[in-house]
This record gives C-alpha cells, sequence and structure tokens, in this order.
DNA sequence: GTCTATACACCGATAGAC
DNA sequence: GTCTATCGGTGTATAGAC
C-alpha cells in the first residue's frame, strides 16, 4: 500500500479514502481488467463463419493481452490472493470468456469445419498457447506482433484441423 | 517459515540448521525440481524420428506434470521472488529443456515431416499448451490421464500439420 | 482530502539455554 | 539438534490534526 500511495503521490493512509481495503483494491483491479477484456471482445469484428470467428479470437487475444501485459500478469499471480467469494467472482468471468471461445468451436466442429477430438480442451489449449505470448513477447524482439499474430493463427488453424 | 517448520515437526529457528536463509531453501526446491525434469526426460524412453519423439514429449510432460502439481506451481509462482543470480539459473535449466522440445521440431522440419511456420514459436506454443493442463486438470474428473494425453497428443500432431 | 503518527500483527533471522 | 525468546523491519489499517 506504501508502494501504491507513493507511485499516486499520496501517504498510505490517504488510499483508504478510495478503497475500503486492499483485497478490494485488487479485486476492483481485476474485475475491471476482465469486463474490459469481455467488453472489448464483443466490439471487437468477427466476420462470418467459425474459421472467420477463430481467426479474429486469435488475434484479438494476443493484441488485447500484450496491450495490458501488467493487467493480465496481476489478474494471474494475483488471483489466489483474494478471498473465496471474490475469487469465484473473477472465475467466474473468466469462465465467461473462455466460452466464447468454445462457442465458436462448437460451431465449427458442428459444421464439420474444424476436426476436433475434445471441444473443451481444444478451447482450454488454445486459450493457454494464445496468453503464453505474454510470457516471451518484448517490444522490438525478433517478431513484431503482426507477425506474431500470423504465425499463431496458422498453428491454431493447424490445432483444429483446418 | 512458521508454517514450513510446523509441516515438519520444527520450530522456525531450527529450520536455519538446514538452510542458510529462505530464498536458497526456495531455489534448492526449484533447481530440484528442474533437474529432475530434465533427468526424467534424459531416461524417457522416446523411438525414433521426429514424430514418435514428439508424441514421446507430449506424454512425458503432462505425466511429470501432473505428477508434480505442487512443484510445478511452486516453481512457477515463486520465480519473480528469486534474486537475479538465482533467477537466472532457473531460467538456463527451464531453457535447457525448452531447447530439448526444439530440437525436436527442428529436425521434424528439416525432415519435411513437420509443417512449422516458426520453429522457436512452435516450441513455446506447446509447452504454453501442455502446462496449461495443470491449471484445470483435477484427479477424478470427466478425463483420465491417458486420455487427456490421447486428446493433447492429437491437438499436437494437428499444430505441427502432421 | 491529506498528512503524521501510530497501533498491532507478522515475518525472517539470531542468540543462548539445554 | 532443537527450543524459547527476541530483535529489527515491514505490512495493513486507523486516529486525529489540519
Amino acid at each position: 500500500m506504501r508502494q501504491i500511495a507513493s507511485a499516486v503521490g499520496l501517504q498510505a493512509g490517504a488510499l483508504y479514502l478510495y478503497t475500503p481495503d486492499k483485497e478490494t483494491l485488487l479485486f476492483d483491479l481485476m474485475k475491471t481488467h476482465m469486463d474490459d477484456l469481455i467488453a472489448a471482445w464483443q466490439r471487437a469484428p468477427k466476420g462470418q463463419g467459425p474459421l472467420a470467428q477463430l481467426e479474429a479470437f486469435v488475434r484479438f487475444h494476443i493484441a488485447f493481452n500484450l496491450e495490458r501485459a501488467d493487467a493480465v500478469f496481476l489478474s494471474y499471480m494475483e488471483l489466489r490472493n483474494l478471498g473465496p467469494e471474490n475469487f469465484a467472482a473473477i472465475e467466474a468471468l473468466r469462465k465467461h470468456y473462455e466460452t466464447e471461445l468454445e462457442a465458436i468451436l462448437k460451431a465449427g466442429a458442428a459444421q464439420a469445419v474444424f476436426k476436433l477430438p475434445d471441444t473443451k480442451l481444444a478451447t482450454l489449449a488454445i486459450i493457454a498457447m494464445l496468453t503464453g505470448v505474454n510470457t516471451w513477447y518484448r517490444e522490438g524482439g525478433r517478431l513484431s506482433r503482426e507477425r506474431v499474430e500470423v504465425v499463431y493463427l496458422e498453428m491454431v488453424r493447424n490445432t483444429v484441423g483446418v
């Protein structure tokens, strides 16, 4: 709390004018992040058909997560420092987001556009793969964001059997 | 330290007979884990050719990480609590392990068995995908470990274009 | 609204008795 | 080799002056 206060030019005590306690502050940061994520995906251009929507999801997820790397890192690392009910609220939002991808994969499998041994596992595998970009991507490295998106697009298309 | 001491039936002070300080204890746990991981992979049966070796890696990684979920979780979550030189030592072991998969993918790409847009990114993507299993797998859930391995095998084969 | 001062709990680590 | 006692530091949160 002292560090946060210092970063915004206050003393620690003054923070308690804005939050009842530290966990609530953490929860609010995480909830705002998840709400932003879901709202941004709702607004994203998606095209028609499962393949176009899968491609939209891949590009959206990589771009959004790289754009907000700090919030993504915080949301993952501090998740276990929430009490049970705050934890459950964030988990519900995360599952809601996962369901967006799962719906695309289900539609693609139903139309035989995708070939998947297990839709649920494919959802988790693809999200893990995409989120992993955040652990190694650095601005100014070997590949541009655009190039990373293209490479992952191709790998994800392969993964779903296209 | 008090919790650890209590878990092994000691008082906190007595732990310092076994470790000079808390960070060294953490580092030793993580180093032992990484050494075990690399040694176990060296001993694992691998078969011949890139595809057989890729399959061996997928099965090995899922099985080993599920078997030692606590150590995997600790090694990931506490990594940033190491000093720079201990951090670098663990990172080096992690990179060494990654290189094992990368070598398989490179060989497969060179022999045109695999079709990959970027070998390095494929390495990171596959490891992220496989490690992700630890975040959701629970004993007694919908799928057995064997079934999870088979499903991921099929997805990874797709990912590398087989 | 913000600051200073501080209460109270906990943490890592050490000293010294046994 | 282990325990008890304790030191110095830090953490969240609150009280009260301004």
